[in-house]
RNA sequence: CGGGGCGUAGCGCAGCUUGGUAGCGCGCACGGUUCGGGACCGUGAGGUCGGAGGUUCGAAUCCUCUCGCCCCGACCA
């Protein structure tokens, strides 16, 4: 493409709706624009991303013995009403009427519709194994859509659905399927992790997240730096944490203190001075849950988490007391709980039961104690309750504990027979006799992914596309006005798509600045210089993008200095 | 849905408090000088001030309603 005649609409300010590194630059850059809340055009640029991904995505879906379908966006309501989904889906479910009153949605995922493909195809048991999956758009309306592409309601998404004879068989399909997404992610230059997650309400065996890691992502997960560990920050584990440093370890005796206005755990450790943390101190928070009050007990650097506290008590949710349930149950105000003397259910933490001489609420205003220790002055019920932090020890190794946070860009899910059964789609089993299908379903958030690759690839002068998915390969870039840079480029061009690759050929008639410049923010991986400096000595420059320094190479070398470049970088 | 912010030229913004001929920078067009990291000078095109209603001699500015966008939260197969 000669960037003479392409349709790149770059910006030099940042639009001030944008905020996040993905939409700022999709902008700036020229790959979309947005038409409404949630709802993008992709122009040439970020088309060519998009068809680049999908053509990953394709080559490896069909390696797995996967076939590629297209169902309909605009569907019948009544396999959503077979299902339920049409209530349970609510206003996120875009509801439309044809001109007959009929009513239809615009599909925000498949199962239904590919579903009842199968049980009105498949019949036998000889048709099985079956994986289908298609790459199209889908509406969901959200509540907030945000972050340009990161969160929209319509996106283009892979989805695929396997059906299988039997649950080991369904297990085989869900592993294969974890395989080709490990393929897919690491050849889009994605750096991600599987998250397991919880067997969720569908009537779900098993599920896992590929979750790309980005400060912006709108999930928290832990993640371990040295080994795979990884888990959404809700169900996370931490390993033990060190213990604060002690001047003995010997159990002093139990002391009470007047501490005036100590009601934060900052508040308590400035009191105390000297040689005092947060990781000395106990934090005691009262809680509320179906059958009662408990007490739930951390370390005072530590915080509880609330869906781990509830599952230990088997209950749906646990909240906060209030200030005024507080007095009522301990006889102290907020700041001064503790769990000496308290007379309910006490969970504490292991990290924080291992605190030796600690320093704790009193239960009495304005005091705390001072060399409390669990078994002696308090008994707890020792649980995990506390949040997985980042620096925290990883449960599974030595490594240490990141936050990050993530941005969803897969899921794979065993269904089972959830929607089979609901839908009767059976098929006659070697000895003839009917079963339901079992099923799995797979999704990619493709035009996601776009983004997703940016907020991962970019510095302060644009993108850095890895090379996979780069729109152009290279940009060749002549430098003055004379004609020989512009016709040696152009050369150089010609080669390089005889070769069969993306190349990009800066014939504009803009000053070096302002090409380097926009070379930078469209984040081709390869600039090729062509400057009349180089030529009188027969050299043209290469330079990545990633790199700040360029090499001269020989004009006739250029070509093949190109190609190494690519190849390795695709290695 | 709750909280906050913003709608004025393609983009970024000023003007609004105190009503009186709609401005600046970038970009765009033309001419000239420049030419290895977003050059400079000159000329010019481009706006129903998100929309509707009201107050007023007169509304971008004041009042009412409304639409849209962004951020935080709630929600999210």
């Amino acid at each position: 493409m000669r960037y003479s005649r392409a349709f790149i609409p770059t910006l030099k300010e940042v639009p001030k709706d944008a905020t996040m590194p993905s939409h700022v630059l999709m902008l700036r850059a020229g790959y979309a624009r947005m038409v409404g809340a949630g709802i993008y055009e992709l122009l040439p640029l970020g088309t060519r991303v998009l068809h680049k991904i999908e053509q990953i995505i394709r080559e490896e879906m069909d390696a797995a013995g996967a076939q590629e379908l297209l169902m309909p966006t605009f569907v019948p309501g009544e396999y959503f009403k077979e299902t339920g989904r049409w209530d349970l889906y609510g206003p996120t479910l875009l509801r439309v009427k044809d001109r007959k009153g009929g009513e239809y949605h615009l599909a925000p995922t498949h199962e239904e519709i590919i579903t009842d493909l199968a049980r009105r195809e498949v019949k036998s048991y000889r048709q099985l194994p079956l994986n289908l999956y298609q790459i199209q758009l889908k509406y969901r309306d959200e509540p907030r859509p945000r972050a340009g592409l990161l969160r929209c309601r319509e996106f283009i998404m892979k989805d695929a659905y396997s059906f299988d004879v039997s649950e080991e068989a369904a297990l085989r399909s869900y592993e294969q399927m974890r395989d080709t997404y490990h393929r897919i992610f690491k050849r889009l230059g994605l750096e991600y992790r599987v998250v397991e997650a919880d067997s969720g309400a569908i009537g779900g065996k098993q599920s896992a997240e590929f979750q790309i890691l980005a400060q912006t992502g709108e999930d928290w997960i832990v993640a371990c730096n040295a080994c795979d560990y990884a888990a959404n920050a809700e169900v996370a584990q931490a390993g033990p944490a060190a213990p604060p440093a002690s001047g003995t370890a010997e159990l002093q005796p139990l002391e009470k203190v007047k501490t005036p206005d100590t009601r934060s755990i900052d508040e308590v450790v400035s009191f105390f001075g000297d040689e005092t943390t947060a990781a000395h101190t106990l934090k005691s928070l009262l809680y509320l849950a179906a059958e009662g009050l408990c007490l739930a007990v951390v370390r005072g650097d530590h915080e509880v988490n609330e869906l781990g506290l509830a599952r230990h008590l088997g209950v749906e949710e646990v909240l906060l007391a209030s200030d005024a349930a507080v007095k009522e149950a301990t006889g102290t105000e907020i700041g001064f709980v503790g769990p000496v003397g308290f007379a309910g259910r006490i969970i504490a933490d292991p990290d924080a039961v291992a605190v030796p001489n600690a320093i704790a609420g009193a239960s009495d205003t304005p005091y705390h104690y001072k060399n409390v220790n669990h078994g002696r002055d308090f008994e707890a019920e020792v649980v995990s309750i506390r949040q997985a932090a980042s620096g925290d020890p990883c449960p599974n190794c030595d490594g240490k504990l990141e936050l990050y946070r993530g941005i969803e860009g897969g899921h794979i899910f065993v269904l089972g027979t959830h929607y089979s059964d609901k839908m009767h789609a059976t098929f006659l089993d070697e000895a003839g006799s009917s079963q339901s299908i079992v099923m799995g379903c797979y999704g990619i958030g493709v035009s996601r992914l776009i983004a997703a690759i940016m907020e991962q690839h970019h510095d302060e002068h644009g993108i850095r596309w890895p090379v996979n998915v780069a729109p152009y390969e290279v940009i060749i870039t002549p430098i003055g006005k004379e004609a020989a840079p512009l016709t040696q480029a152009t050369e150089i061009y010609d080669a390089l798509r005889a070769e069969g690759v993306d190349a990009l050929l800066d014939d504009r008639a803009e000053r070096p600045g302002v090409k380097f410049k926009d070379a930078d923010l469209l984040g081709i991986p390869l600039r090729v210089t062509v400057g009349s400096r180089g030529l009188k000595q027969g050299t043209v420059e290469l330079k990545k993008r990633t790199e700040s320094e360029s090499q001269d190479v020989p004009i006739d070398g250029a070509v093949a200095a190109v190609l190494t470049a690519i190849n390795d970088r695709e290695g």
